[in-house]
DNA sequence: CGTAATTTTGACGCGCGTCAAAGCTTGTGG
DNA sequence: CCACAAGCTTTGACGCGCGTCAAAATTACG
């Protein structure tokens, strides 16, 4: 039984977590296996989602933070007149639940694009761990300060770009994080339908229709359905302009 | 000098955080009286900023958060081509530079908008006095998230909103905040021009000022250079309109 | 294989940005 | 304490980017 649950634990932990974001950010500060295996001690699993379920939804009781394993989830925010605004897309290795921690209740819903498996981390016990292991506990504020920047970055784009500077900006972001995932930067696959992209950059369906359009004619990219081709990379991340997208240098991947 | 210093840690506790979210974050947590008091031990205090001075700048080591004491502070994120992107306004009992915290560098410039004085916490004391304080630890996660949420609403604000939405949103956003002080929630004093407050919400300042004309003119409000006074609460918070902004109920506040 | 949901395309209009110029503040130095 | 400059704010005229409407073409899904 002992030697049981050791082999669950690292399955799990694996497979979990393998690329989680959440272990992900805490390796950078070395995170010790004793504490990767308590954390994984308390991580749960979840039966995967179909597209379109609801993860959790505004208002639900906030219980946990999740990570995405596989698959993908968009949060959004449901206006009073019923309007609704992906405020974003949520990848393998990413968090989400993170700003629910504040009123102790979920503020957004979250929902399933595609079948999509997360691991479930109960926040009072992340909290306790956290107290235990300082490491954690700095790795949870960097996730956090990561999430914060990367809001503020999205409302300049919102803000002050143009149409097509958000397109751009938006696909040079999913290609790093694509990339990030050890999978292409040139050739990927959008989990999200354009109607959800347009709706996430602040643009109308039509718009983001032709945008795709002018861009495919500039020789920017390839696009067919959901699968996307980068085909100049520098004239798209001079394009998304507004912010530096990737400070740390060179985008090196070439597969 | 014992007594001295003990007079001096409460006159800059009383000062410094009397209406500092920090506190105020912590309080909803019972922070003990010995957590407060190692906490002011680690508070700086500086010097006033003058209208314009920089808090920091963008790229700057990040050593510590600020609680701003008493004046405003905006934080701007400028864009390769120069331009300014507001992000936030900062007013007395709030919170700035969590977005440094991942890469330990500040993103984006803060800068003074009057006679400004914050007290400066550095964060590597913060955080080791988390590790012993769990409710310091909690009370940092919750400043965090609700700065995640916030960014979250102000998103949806520019991507969904009209112009006339969003300035009302922010007015009533304004009122609010002020309430939370112990000011007025009818009549306060806006501490940015026009044009800030027209870049923060991604509108130009024409339309920001025919948008105030247009509110007078429907006896929304009544604006006089910084000065504004809600005349029709009900109708801003209509307007404004895409999120709830006051969940909490009626802002019995009649001064 | 049929129905619904996307995506595309075109036509059109409006909200808001842009340009320009005239008041109005605010701050500074004489 | 006034005067001048620099920056804000306002106002009007105008145009464009992008939203909206409508309908066809394509795709996804039960």
């Amino acid at each position: 039984m002992a030697a049981n649950q050791q082999v669950v634990r690292f399955s799990s932990i694996r497979q979990a977590c393998s690329d989680c974001s959440l272990i992900q950010l805490c390796l950078p500060f070395s995170l010790g296996a004793k504490a990767v295996e308590r954390l994984d001690d308390i991580v749960q699993r979840r039966r995967p989602l179909k597209r379109g379920e609801h993860l959790y939804r505004a208002g639900d009781d906030f219980k946990a933070i999740y990570a995405v394993r596989a698959g993908a989830i968009k949060t959004t925010l449901v206006s009073i007149q019923g309007e609704e605004q992906i405020l974003g897309f949520h990848l393998p290795g990413e968090i989400l639940g993170l700003d629910a921690i504040n009123s102790n209740q979920h503020s957004c819903d979250a929902i399933a694009l595609e079948v999509t498996s997360v691991c479930e981390i109960p926040f009072e016990n992340l909290e306790q761990l956290a107290v235990q292991i300082p490491e954690l506990q700095q790795a949870l504020l960097r996730i956090m300060s990561k999430e914060i920047f990367n809001d503020q970055k999205l409302l300049q784009m919102v803000a002050k770009g143009s149409a097509e500077e958000r397109l751009a900006s938006a696909l040079v972001g999913f290609s790093e994080r694509f990339g990030r995932r050890g999978l292409s930067r040139k050739s990927f696959s959008l989990p999200m339908s354009r109607i959800e992209l347009s709706n996430h950059l602040g643009l109308a369906p039509e718009t983001m229709s032709r945008l795709f359009k002018r861009f495919q004619e500039a020789s920017l990219l390839q696009a067919s359905g959901k699968d996307v081709t980068i085909k100049d990379k520098d004239a798209l991340c001079e394009l998304a302009g507004l912010c530096r997208v990737n400070p740390l240098g060179k985008m090196a991947d070439q597969s």
